[in-house]
DNA sequence: TTAGTTTGCCCGTCGACCATACAAACCCGC
DNA sequence: GCGGGTTTGTATGGTCGACGGGCAAACTAA
């Protein structure tokens, strides 16, 4: 038991703690609610207009903000308002180490990608130094990019299938990959140094980058299903990622569906929804054969040009998978009140036959669903949210504490070499 | 999908913001570390020692520190410290409106029960109305036990078994009670005019019980269940209450542990886990009957006597609960990254035969139980957990807020009448 | 008695926001 | 074409709150 208790919760503060919140106030201001002049922010934030100036001043000088010309719409009085909105030359680097593939991408502030590669490669046997080595030189073609299109880089985050020790960087376990406690923050920050890496859950990502730019886009609680081999979730809480007291948080595919017995699960335990619900499961329901160079996403492909054209097997299957997600993520709903589920991985391109039965669980099983009913989305971002996600990452906390932008940059200069 | 996106998360700061802040800061600093001089404090929090001065002069000012003489541990050199410590004149009323019972208390600051009442009625066949006209009496007659004891009331909170809407401090449905619909905070207030009303599910309050003063109380991050006829839930996350998008949050009795059927639950749907776990169950399938009339806490003394003379039949019930609990419980920890799990209500006095079970059953089913152990508690506090939580919610109230007790008294100043 | 230490308060400074005033730029009606 | 009304963005003085240094008070130890 350990006695927390006589830390502080509050740090104590200060005029520079004002000053930041009020920095990242303007610019999250703007970032959610699209180019605006200086007097309607001060209007809409409460600042003066005078504070809002400073305020912008510092923000375009941090290359977070830039002035974009005079607002045109017609019938407007007075002197015409000079529009801000974010400037899209601050860009970071989202990585990606998935079962049999590798990939990087570049993304600004404003959402644009900038640059993006995928490579396929069988990562299950490898050992975790090779596999890194080449995912630093992709993330340092991607660097590359970065300086030929003269982005300022302000980090990168990587996305890894397992349980990740957010604050460390460390992963404990990537049982897909075959990893056990691996640091990989530490050893992508050797080989890339001074730019500040982060490492999380892919799940966890890919559930970023819905609510950034997918389907999840203005729920603030939800949950992200991610359907593999395993099944990853990943939680929004009040428009933050939810990761719980050591960032273990959000682990969906381990809740138990099976009280009974059931199959075993990677994880070692019995009856977790993954080997209910997992795609190797569902095929093989489905009676589709695993070849085990293939790639998943052909099964998926495989599984949804059966459903297309009537397959009643798949239809069937598909509805029991439904109902038991469902049901899993009813309880979901009822620990968390979420207002909305969105399904992804596998499960995107098979929502149009698991909506229906996953909706129905939730209207039944959720207590509160007469108060608040919980939308259902299929994610349209595919395979590469994870690694959007990760870019995502880094530019949320530059959102959230665009003061730290110099530093960040000044580190990174390093790295370029 | 609303647009929450629009409204900035965060707003503006101001040098009060700063003060509000460091009153907080220096006022839980104080809760939560014991007496201190302002000299520590100030080592403590980082700030100076004069800012610490002028903030304890505030909140000495507002009945909430005190100066209690000076530091006389021996061998000390230099000038004596004068000791600060939480006042105690400051007090909350806790409400609870159960099935068999009504109950008051009146707690100050440093947790000190000033005043504790329970009433036993059945409330199952009365209308709401009614049943709070009688909370109301006992309200009153604490509010005058603090009037004659010169202290300041500060607000109260009303613990009700159900599903609360605790903005609007409306309950939804409070099945085993027959309410529907009904705004328990806005009642009260006309009753009680000025006196600060909040209104939360039982299950959340006992929980905060627990974590103010309970088993739970070095855990930041745990999962109080409450076992009654139906099962509740209380979540903290990072030594908050979590409540979610509506205050719905933490309903952890209708967690799905059948996934084939089930019986049916009192909420409408199948297999919830107090339809396996609840104590009506558990009665049922150790053979006892239950008299309509009686009191539920009865039938745990049963149940506690049968199992510690080795009923056969008690202890094989209660390992089969404990695994279903435990399971129940591992998702949960899945989901949430928790680190401990507090048994309450009749699982309290049941621990003893429970615990081991729901220990296995986090320890196989909990995916980061390697590196992170999920410890086991009975709750110690009883059937007033949730009275007490209620009147703690308050001074939790206060201790983040300090600078509102102000107001607050000039409201419930109102009230006395 | 004296030196050393710690405490708590006083005072000048600094930084950040607010309120107000003001100039710039535009629309509209005459 | 020109002045009135309107809106925008900046400049200026005021206030508030924390910081830093200094200082008297109070106690211990030699």
């Amino acid at each position: 038991m350990t006695s927390d208790r006589l830390r502080p919760a509050t740090i104590r503060a200060d005029q520079t703690t004002v000053r930041r919140t009020n920095l990242g106030g303007v610019l999250r201001h703007i970032a959610g609610g699209g180019p605006c002049s200086r007097a309607r922010v001060a209007a809409e934030t409460g600042l003066t207009r005078g504070t809002v100036s400073s305020l912008v001043a510092e923000l375009i000088d941090l290359s977070l903000l830039r002035e974009t010309g005079e607002d045109e719409s017609p019938g407007r009085v007075g002197r015409p308002a000079q529009t801000l909105e974010l400037a899209d030359r601050t860009v970071a680097v989202g990585l990606e180490v998935n079962v049999d593939y590798l990939a990087v991408s570049l993304e600004d502030l404003t959402g644009k990608v900038r640059y993006e590669r995928q490579v396929f490669v069988d990562n299950r046997r490898s050992a975790p130094g090779p596999v890194l080595d080449r995912l630093v030189r992709m993330a340092r073609q991607a660097l590359d990019e970065a300086e030929r299109q003269e982005l300022l880089v302000v980090g990168a985050a990587v996305a890894v299938p397992g349980l990740v020790e957010s604050d460390s960087g460390v992963v404990l376990r990537a049982p897909n990959l075959g990893w056990t406690q691996f640091a990989v923050a530490g050893e992508i920050g050797v080989r890339l140094p001074g730019l500040p890496i982060r490492v999380e859950n892919e799940a966890n990502l890919a559930a970023l980058a819905e609510h950034w730019q997918g389907s999840a886009k203005g729920s603030r609680n939800f949950i992200f299903v991610f359907g593999e081999i395993g099944v990853g979730g990943g939680i929004f809480v009040e428009g933050e990622l939810y990761r719980g007291a050591h960032g273990f948080g959000g682990e969906f595919g381990h809740v138990t569906v099976d009280f009974e017995g059931g199959a075993l699960c990677a994880c070692g335990s019995h009856g977790c929804l993954e080997t209910v619900v997992g795609q190797e499961v569902i095929a093989k329901a489905c009676g589709i054969e695993l070849d085990s160079g293939g790639r998943m996403q052909s099964v998926t492909a495989e599984l949804v040009r059966r459903a297309e054209v009537g397959d009643v097997l798949v239809h069937r299957t598909l509805d029991a998978v439904g109902s038991t997600l469902g049901a899993a993520l009813a309880s979901a709903v009822n620990l968390f009140d979420l207002e909305a589920v969105v399904l992804g991985g596998c499960f995107g391109p098979l929502a149009p036959w698991l909506t229906e039965s996953v909706r129905t669980a939730l209207r039944t099983r959720v207590l509160s669903a007469e108060w608040s009913t919980c939308e259902v989305y299929a994610s349209e971002l595919g395979e590469l949210a994870a690694v959007r996600g990760a870019a995502a990452l880094i530019l949320r906390d530059v959102l959230s504490a665009p003061w730290s932008v110099g530093e960040r940059r000044l580190a990174t200069s390093e790295a370029a070499s």
